[in-house]
DNA sequence: AACGCGGGGAA
DNA sequence: TTCCCAGCGTT
């Protein structure tokens, strides 16, 4: 790390950073909720529920004050459903306080402080600061670890997040890094990317170890791979023309806190085609549609027309959305 | 340190 | 298909 760098990094930055709304603001609270709905998930896909939420929940009272129910609605299709947990409950504990400003008063305006809120880590808690101005830090997210470790054509293979936010939040004020931090996150999106990365058109090829060695599509190594299991679950579906049968999942867990129909694990998959498949980071989920002939215990009946008001998950919408169809097209026979 | 946790878009 | 995304909490 040197000044040069910082110098290259911003005056590309100048001249082709993005323009985005959030950059825009310097509201805590704001900041805290698009980065943590940015948490592992793309600008594209959380662009429109962004605005809803925000549109709906526009203060730390109104996200507190609502039923978690409102927050996973909104949520609903994103993933990562804890996140809205968290968020809901750290809005809570801010809020019984007396909002931000009482907290920064009470505990300080440092990642520290911040992280003791559940949800909030050092990437999220080194932004909130960052970004709103509060502090100057250099949140060290997937973006600026790719760009680090081909940097330096760093090998370390795990563990390099904590050690590059060790060393970013070493780095002197003069460093400007709130400004080094959006430069190297547009960087990465645009230049510096995961595949076939454009260093041509880089401000810091001629800085970069593992671009001179040709090499800077190895880094950062890639994480081991891990194999994805397959498990098969039954879905038990009772439905009739007005209405869909559901419960409400365990707060914890997978879809933790969602309406789903009731669903358990099969330890041997059953010698049928699966009606539904759908993949997550950890396992391949294939599930087999049940017909129940009642509604099925500890369900609660949901009409057709109101369940847009639920937070549900996405292949668990699609397959409801298709099973709405059914009623409708018997209907019009 | 490893794992659970979602979903979708790009290559 | 595989990869990876403005990560965090638990074990």
């Amino acid at each position: 790390m040197n000044p040069s760098l910082s110098k290259l990094l911003l005056g590309w930055y100048s001249e082709h950073g993005r323009t985005l709304p959030w950059r825009e603001t310097d509201d805590p609270y704001s900041i805290w909720v698009i980065e943590t709905l940015l948490q592992q998930t793309r600008i594209s896909q959380a662009g429109d529920i962004l605005k809803r939420f925000l549109l709906r929940f526009p203060t730390v009272e109104s996200l507190a004050t609502a039923p978690l129910e409102a927050v996973l609605q909104i949520w609903q299709g994103l993933g990562y459903y804890q996140r809205a947990h968290n968020l809901h409950r750290a809005a809570q504990l801010l809020h019984a306080i007396g909002g931000f400003d009482a907290f920064w008063k009470l505990k300080g305006q440092t990642p520290e402080a911040l992280m003791t809120l559940p949800g909030i880590g050092a990437y999220t808690a080194r932004a909130i600061l960052s970004f709103s101005r509060k502090g100057d830090f250099l949140p060290v997210d997937g973006n600026v670890v790719r760009i680090l470790s081909r940097l330096w054509a760093d090998p370390t293979p795990k563990n390099r997040r904590s050690i590059y936010q060790e060393k970013a939040d070493a780095l002197p004020l003069s460093w400007r890094k709130r400004e080094v931090a959006y430069a190297l996150m547009d960087l990465a999106q645009l230049i510096c990317t995961p595949k076939r990365p454009k260093c041509l058109l880089c401000p810091l090829s001629t800085e970069c170890r593992a671009s001179r060695e040709g090499q800077a599509e190895s880094f950062p190594p890639p994480a081991p791979r891990r194999n994805r299991p397959i498990r098969h679950y039954a879905f038990y579906l009772y439905s009739t023309a007005e209405k869909v049968w559901l419960e409400k999942r365990p707060a914890n867990g997978l879809w933790g806190g969602l309406w789903c129909v009731p669903m358990t694990s099969l330890e041997s998959p059953p010698q049928t085609v699966p009606d539904l498949q759908h993949d997550l980071t950890h396992f391949r989920l294939l599930g087999y549609v049940v017909r129940s002939t009642e509604p099925p215990p500890y369900t609660s009946a949901i009409p057709w027309a109101e369940l847009a008001l639920y937070g549900l998950p996405a292949p668990i919408r699609r397959l409801l959305m298709h099973e709405a169809e059914r009623h409708r097209a018997s209907l019009s026979l």
